[in-house]
DNA sequence: ATCAAATCATGAAATAATGCAGTTTTTGCC
DNA sequence: GGCAAAAACTGCATTATTTCATGATTTGAT
């Protein structure tokens, strides 16, 4: 690329990632021919957003998947009196959005950055388009977006039917095997978050954390959290 | 169709359910061939499972879709150390194991009849193919599959995030509306299996429903339950 | 029809979880 | 840097839930 373009490319369409390292296109680009995924990439836009913002709201209409390029976000569920409930949490890569391929348009969720996020907005009927015609890529990107169904269905079974003590358990292990990949990590939830993931209390969370801390299965200090006995979370995790 | 066919057609390859009038081909036979719809037929099995039998085994490799013809069904989820965990309910007429046809083909948990059923087991090489070369049976497929998906999310939604009365009002309400489609029903399912789909205690269970019974909401006599005032249970399990 | 096993039911004690009130710490903003 | 607001924390009273002990009832097998 030349030192003439870099400079005014931003101007015609700025770009905050490289489209051609982007994993979305790795993962599927075996399937498809380049000047369809140039078709996509023309059509598609690069967002940021900021910790806090909605990326997708729930309730409304979308014509967008999303390619969470960089960050984290969560799945959240607002009911009627306004209790928020997280569904899960994911890091970048990851496609999210999925469900409105296939079924309906409407949001079942909203989704929301728990960090600073990169996002790639890709238009679903041009999607669609190519996919339709090239059974392979199609089959993939079903594989992508029912595993992601699957994962959240997972997640859930393990929250719905243990104790407090189980649920918080997992969590920290969700977090520090799939989002930190670390068992010494920071933090991008706030313990209220936390209590929306686990379905508690935002107290049942801080004693909790604060009894782990006790008896040393846990180093908790504000946001940082250290593993220091994984084997005994993992056997709270299992009796529940 | 003749006599003498009647006669003799059990021999051949009996049937427990006529194909003309099965719900799957009627939901999906106007987007495909009867010679394909034939195919289907002919490599397609019918069985019959007792009230307590396994259709789906967790953890087994499956190569069938189910179409669950006649019968009511629960999706069991076993953990090692033997604990039961029931995710949903469901009814005929209905498509099952489905997460196996787009991700692999070990099926996460195993379907247990709980009433007497009549399934028909439909080989998923065979419907792929078909599917592969036809768009809008193939979606139909699809949309199928994911609403069975984002329907059990939204079951595990209520029932993650509520305490006990709410979960148990919850089930009441989904036996009623979704399963038994009366106010008034005869359980199939014992105290045990509401408390392995509430995801608390069996005397916690017993102990609800009596308390609902004495204020009135319930009347509840073994099997037998009958709502009496829909509109309280709702509150209970909006509130939580 | 009878017996054993499973299921259903009840109450009480122990444990777990929530909600509240008040305090400290952190965070974001001017 | 200082201030206000939000988040984190603590202990405690209240409520919810499980566990256990016990007995009644139902179910299924012989």
């Amino acid at each position: 690329m030349s030192k003439l373009f870099l400079m005014i490319e931003p101007l015609l369409r700025p770009r905050l990632f490289s489209c051609d390292t982007c994993l979305f296109k790795i993962i599927t680009c075996q399937f498809i021919k380049q000047s369809e995924f140039d078709e996509l990439q023309q059509r598609s836009s690069q967002l940021k957003f900021k910790k806090g913002e909605y990326i997708l709201k729930q309730g409304a209409t979308t014509t967008h998947l999303v390619f969470l390029q960089q960050g984290i976000i969560k799945f959240n569920l607002e009911d009627e009196s306004g209790k928020n409930s997280i569904l899960t949490i994911t890091k970048a890569p990851s496609l999210i959005g999925g469900a409105n391929v296939f079924y309906e348009s409407i949001n079942m969720f909203s989704v929301v950055a728990v960090e600073d996020c990169a996002c790639c907005l890709i238009e679903i009927p041009l999607l669609m388009e190519i996919a339709l015609g090239n059974t392979q890529y199609f089959m993939k990107l079903l594989e992508i977006i029912t595993g992601m169904f699957k994962t959240s269905i997972l997640n859930f079974i393990s929250l719905a039917h243990k104790q407090v003590n189980g649920r918080i358990a997992d969590v920290i292990l969700y977090l520090a095997g799939s989002i930190y990949q670390s068992h010494s990590f920071t933090l991008s939830l706030s313990r209220k978050e936390l209590a929306e993931f686990a379905g508690c209390s935002t107290e049942n969370v801080i004693h909790t954390l604060s009894r782990f801390h006790r008896e040393g299965i846990l180093t908790v200090s504000s946001k940082k959290i250290i593993i220091n006995d994984p084997e005994r979370l993992q056997k709270i995790s299992r009796i529940g």
